[in-house]
DNA sequence: ACATCCCGCCACATT
DNA sequence: AATGTGGCGGGATGT
């Protein structure tokens, strides 16, 4: 039996859709629009429906490759991938540099005080002041330095797979037992798996296996799998969003079982924002990996996935009215959500979407299954 | 059994 | 002290 079994009865708990590498799309899709300049943490987790600790992992990512930056407490530059080129170009020489610095040794981790790392503004901002060496050690592990060393690792190379281990040993300390560090535990790949599903889902990278060994690995489409730029370039990602359907509407759910089966509803007290949001449709990694995608290049036919207008409105052909009437509502639903601070509301407004959607998603299961195709992967 | 990686506790940083 | 950030890794899920 394939991945998504016909959902019994309502929403059934599905790891995938809840991944980071989704999310990420589901970000880009809600920012990545003229008019964006300024993205609020508070808003955006509301906006998907998650909490506030993910959204701080895609940020830190998005950061990194130059998409945004931040601009003040809860606040955020929205760059768009134009900023992608520049920020890889200083990746690029960053990295070239230090080459040359640690001649032996590995390129691990830390030392060396590599700090402007987040320049961000285009304008002047260059090194920041008292960049001082050797301060803030907790900075020294960040996700964000994990992932230009990420990126450091592909752009300096020829190489543009590289399998999971290899980059696990290369970032994390290790290669040959370089002094001490032994703590190579695998727990920090981990991160690696947080920082390729949102490059995947930006079309940085495409997770693959390597030839032979099956080995999990990467491949660096770098910009050409990337929008060049421009916000908002969707044209043509036609044909991509039909399969959309097996697919549950998404995130939320309490995660698993949760077994106090008294509602939430007036019992919440911490923030599990149940909200669920829109944007059902977007393409489901695996899709995109085995089927859409031949191979790298974007060429044509293919867009960078996350990027859909937001308001795509057409959708489908005949008979899908029904998605698309909710597809609307949850469009509609979601810019009118919750957007001031209110606990109570917001939950509110998170079981009223619930129930609409377990109505919907039973109606529209039975619909689908006498016509007997569930076109999934 | 092994690969992925969600989830959220709680330490540390800022206000 | 309160609130914003975000390491970190247990353990659930996927294959």
């Amino acid at each position: 039996m394939s991945s998504l079994v016909p959902p019994g009865d309502h929403c059934f708990y599905s790891r995938k859709e809840k991944s980071l590498g989704v999310l990420c799309s589901n970000f880009l899709k809600l920012y990545n629009r003229d008019g964006v300049d300024s993205i609020g943490l508070d808003d955006a987790a509301n906006r998907l429906g998650v909490e506030r600790r993910r959204i701080y992992d895609i940020v830190n990512i998005l950061e990194s490759v130059g998409v945004l930056s931040k601009k003040a407490k809860n606040q955020y530059f929205w760059r768009g991938f134009g900023g992608i080129p520049k920020a890889l170009d200083m990746l690029k020489e960053e990295a070239l540099n230090e080459n040359l610095s640690t001649s032996s040794s590995c390129l691990s981790d830390y030392n060396v005080s590599h700090d402007y790392l987040y320049e961000g503004l285009p304008t002047s901002g260059k090194d920041k002041p008292s960049a001082s060496c050797k301060v803030d050690s907790r900075k020294e592990k960040s996700l964000g330095l994990l992932t230009q060393n990420f990126i450091k690792l592909f752009i300096s190379s020829k190489a543009d797979l590289m399998t999971l281990d290899y980059i696990a040993k290369a970032l994390l300390g290790d290669i040959h037992d370089p002094t001490a560090m032994r703590n190579n535990s695998a727990a920090k790949v981990r991160r690696l798996y947080d920082i390729a599903n949102v490059f995947s889902s930006i079309n940085l990278i495409e997770k693959t296996h390597h030839p032979e060994s099956r080995k999990p690995a990467f491949r660096w489409l770098g910009l050409e799998g990337s929008p060049k730029d421009g916000p908002v370039t969707a044209l043509k990602f036609n044909e991509i969003k039909k399969r959309v359907f097996g697919t549950e509407i998404t995130n939320s759910l309490p995660k698993k079982y949760k077994k106090e089966s008294s509602l939430d509803w007036n019992s919440n007290k911490k923030a599990d924002t149940p909200v669920l949001m829109r944007c059902n449709n977007l393409i489901d990694e695996h899709d995109r990996n085995s089927l859409l995608q031949p191979r790298k290049h974007t060429s044509n036919g293919f867009v960078f996935g996350p990027f859909t207008p937001a308001s795509v409105a057409d959708l489908g052909h005949s008979e899908n009215k029904n998605v698309r009437q909710v597809q609307d509502l949850e469009d509609l639903a979601s810019p009118y959500g919750p957007r001031y601070r209110n606990q109570a509301l917001t939950d509110l407004f998170g079981h009223y979407r619930a129930a609409w959607k377990s109505w919907y998603v039973e109606a529209a299961e039975k619909k689908h299954i006498q016509k007997g195709s569930i076109l999934n992967s």
